[in-house]
DNA sequence: CGATCTTCATAAAATCTTCACGCCTTCTCC
DNA sequence: GGAGAAGGCGTGAAGATTTTATGAAGATCG
């Protein structure tokens, strides 16, 4: 799972190869586009969380293209110009910006501006985990419940934590003895029995049929492994 | 009805006088303080939907105020400084500021960033919140009651101010300790049984069947949930 | 004084912990 | 191989612990 997908707008090469390399490094994904036209294109193929648009492009310039990708509000934009200018500013924020960067910036200073602006979007990508699909199964991690089918349930502090921890370490067999020190603490890392009791009472409440559990698949001798598709049989 | 309510916290009294003057100016409801000890207490009754708050401060800083405002996600913060140093914006930004703007700064460009931010509130600014309905229940926080079908009864002060919070963050659950400073004040986080007390009272007035609460649903060892819909079971 | 808020003791409820049983897989020894 | 032992795993339920609900008395404020 990446920190969020952002889609780099910029007609000078250079400055698209070193916002991608700079933004894969940081964890994002990556994709980007030289004008405007092929921005509004691409955000619908790419479904970005965030834009990055230069302001000054030939063509279609950024603020025209801002106006069109306000119009998803499940997108963050932030503009990029090379002037200081005041008119400059307030133009890109009414056009519709979240943010504003002036070239050249601070590599730190836009990975923490697009980290604030990342954080506001109504689903946001970090808080990916706040609301998780899978398949069948959605979990609202703010709400305490899950809803698996048309049967929703409530989750209990250790469910939740359990099954939190399961999700963000998704399809990867989790020991034991690191879900117990992650959910109860570095010191109960042998009460193997607390596992057992709660996977049950998950399975429970999110498994279409819990003798064959789908998404919490027991890994024997060595833990268990959360898995978003159905289990190849 | 105004644009939103701005909370302008900052030590020097020339900075709010100006603030004052401007943003009412804009159409915006202010109010201010000069410090960030006192910018959490003002928080609580004036309810803004922005603070703009000084990152530079004698006693609590602005960084600190921050990361405590922070925990309510329906207030904005923009952050103010003297110093434009990439280590200031960068711990503005992470300790929750939603945006940045140095000293000096040019009016435009801030009201451009306040309407920026407001945009992106996830709940409506408070001027549009005056009245509320949820299913069967309808809140009037002007006049200070709420009907629950056929029946209407007086909200307390408290009452009302629980409410109030419980709503705006409809559907989470809220914590303990959350709603304990967002409606008594930031010490008094431990004070669990006043909670309770006034749980059960505004049950009394907006549950149909108190003792099966339909919309404020305990989340047991977190805190309460607003829920608009029926329990699912 | 009345309304509201605090404080407190007790009962009720939810969650967590512990444990015993039976099934199953793996390992060991013949 | 195959029988038995050892231990992981699923299950159900009783008990312990902590939290929550409730009613009421005292304190506070205007």
């Amino acid at each position: 799972m990446s920190a969020g997908r952002i889609l780099v707008v910029d007609d000078e090469p250079q400055i698209r190869r070193i916002m991608r390399t700079t933004l894969t490094g940081a964890g994002y994904e990556i994709d980007d586009a030289k004008s405007g036209e092929e921005a509004l294109n691409k955000v619908r193929s790419f479904r970005p969380d965030l834009v990055l648009l230069d302001i000054n492009m030939p063509g279609m310039g950024g603020l025209a293209a801002c106006k069109d990708l306000r119009a998803d509000p499940n997108i963050a934009i932030i503009m990029l110009t090379v002037r200081n200018t005041e008119k400059d500013k307030v133009e890109a924020l009414d056009a519709g910006a979240d943010d504003f960067v002036v070239k050249p910036f601070s590599i730190p200073e836009l990975l923490a501006r697009i980290r604030a602006a990342l954080r506001r979007l109504p689903v946001a990508p970090q808080s990916a985990l706040e609301r998780v699909r899978a398949g069948t199964l959605r979990i609202d991690f703010g709400a305490r419940t899950v809803t698996a089918g048309v049967k929703t349930s409530h989750l209990t502090p250790k469910e939740l934590d359990l099954l939190r921890y399961l999700i963000q370490h998704a399809t990867k067999a989790v020991p034991h003895r690191e879900l117990l020190q992650a959910v109860w603490g570095p010191d109960y890392g042998d009460q193997v029995d607390y596992l057992r009791v709660f996977i049950k009472s998950l399975r429970k409440k999110i498994e279409s049929n819990p003798e064959k559990p789908e998404h919490i698949v027991t890994e024997p001798w060595v833990g268990y492994r959360f898995s978003t598709d159905p289990e190849p049989e």
